[in-house]
DNA sequence: TACGCTATTGGCCGGTCGGCCAATTAACAG
DNA sequence: CTGTTAATTGGCCGACCGGCCAATAGCGTA
């Protein structure tokens, strides 16, 4: 005996029925709901704590639904990730193919970077997520990515841009984490902060005392040693 | 899927029924198994994947019992935290009290606190959960940790040591991030890396290159500029 | 010894979990 | 128009969740 909680709202609006009023199904919309609704609550969540009913509800779908489309939890997490690291490696792989190998490689990288997981905070929690819940192996994407930048910082420290003293491996290492770890921790840093600057502005001073640092890090020295 | 950072010891050992056989309450004791039976479990698969039934069983105590001394879940998640974080802040007290503010304040500090997450992997993942799965507000504890690092390091600015043209606070967080993000993606890491060196090997190759790019961002240039 | 306190136990609760299944029905190919 | 396919639904399942409670039993004390 179902008992109604509230009134079911239709998961197309009425502009999408004067779209196409005859389509009544639409497989590969009610997946793209799905998954998005997977991934605001997976992001927000986690894994575990995000059950398969508040997916459905929030994609206004039935849970057989996820099951009929994605097969399990499981499944379903792997499909969102999949997505969602598609998208990461593309555009990362355009940043750093589209920067120079000479003088400010890094120092634009970095920026760059950093940028990005400012406007995009999902990628540092999901990140954060799946580095905690599940076995981490490095994927195909991630492996090319590396490449890429070792490749790009070889060239830098062959034109003397950058000191050869150090593996490439590990300044890519340190340029991912300084920008990684900052908004990691943000929410827990403005608390920390007794004056009242508005984050963005003290975005913006981490960033400029992080570049420097590192660039003054990675930089040849002119006098040696 | 999950990672086991040690195994869950039996309450009472057979020695110990030897030393006080007629004992067969003991509060202290058993509030200890859980709280080591929750934070191993906690560590391992975070707060919502670990049931009381989990804890339970691996602390060999009834359910109940977790009630009866911790009240609930979530009471029994801040008790070990408490516990987690009150070794923690000790330890990084001292540790920042006995380092000089003189010359290589920060090489050493950092490599204390490299080796310091290196011998305590709990640490690591337990900051991670934390800033995950719950409202992170920096505790009192965290708060005196930072003024007491920014005092040492104004001394060395004071002292021309360091560049006096990065913000303390800064100079701190880059201090952090940069062994705990090593230590968080450790795995990967491994997984990247095609070489057969053993991880201790490349904790050490990393940690000299890292603290080499980090002093050479921090210290003074002879040169000026 | 007897009593009170509480650590400890086993059993139970309502609720929710992930997952499965049969029935319905829209879309489509012939 | 008819048959096939598959998207979609509601209902159901056993298992397990966190939490509660009455009963038991070891300990300190009077």
């Amino acid at each position: 005996m179902p008992i109604y909680l509230g009134e079911v709202r239709p998961r197309r609006q009425e502009q999408d029925e004067q779209q196409d009023p005859r389509r009544k199904r639409d497989p590969d919309a009610t997946r793209k709901a799905i998954l998005d609704a997977a991934e605001d609550l997976f992001v927000c969540h986690g894994q575990s704590a995000t059950s398969l009913s508040q997916i459905a509800k929030a994609a206004e779908v039935t849970k057989s639904l996820i099951h009929h489309h994605f097969g399990s939890k499981e499944e379903l997490w792997q499909a969102v990730q999949e997505r969602h690291f598609e998208e990461y490696f593309k555009i990362q792989k355009r940043m750093i193919s589209e920067s120079a190998s000479t003088a400010e490689l890094l120092g634009e990288s970095v920026v760059a970077y950093f940028r990005f997981l400012q406007q995009h905070p999902r990628c540092v929690r999901w990140w954060s997520w799946a580095t905690l819940e599940e076995e981490n192996w490095a994927t195909a994407g991630e492996k090319e990515l590396f490449e890429l930048g070792i490749g790009k910082i070889r060239e830098a420290q062959d034109a003397g841009e950058i000191r050869a003293d150090l593996e490439p491996f590990f300044i890519i290492k340190t340029l991912i984490a300084l920008p990684m770890a900052w908004f990691q921790t943000r929410a827990e840093t403005l608390s920390l902060i007794d004056s009242d600057v508005e984050p963005e502005a003290l975005d913006d001073m981490y960033l400029r005392d992080m570049v420097s640092l590192f660039l003054d890090g990675v930089r040849c020295r002119n006098g040696g040693a």
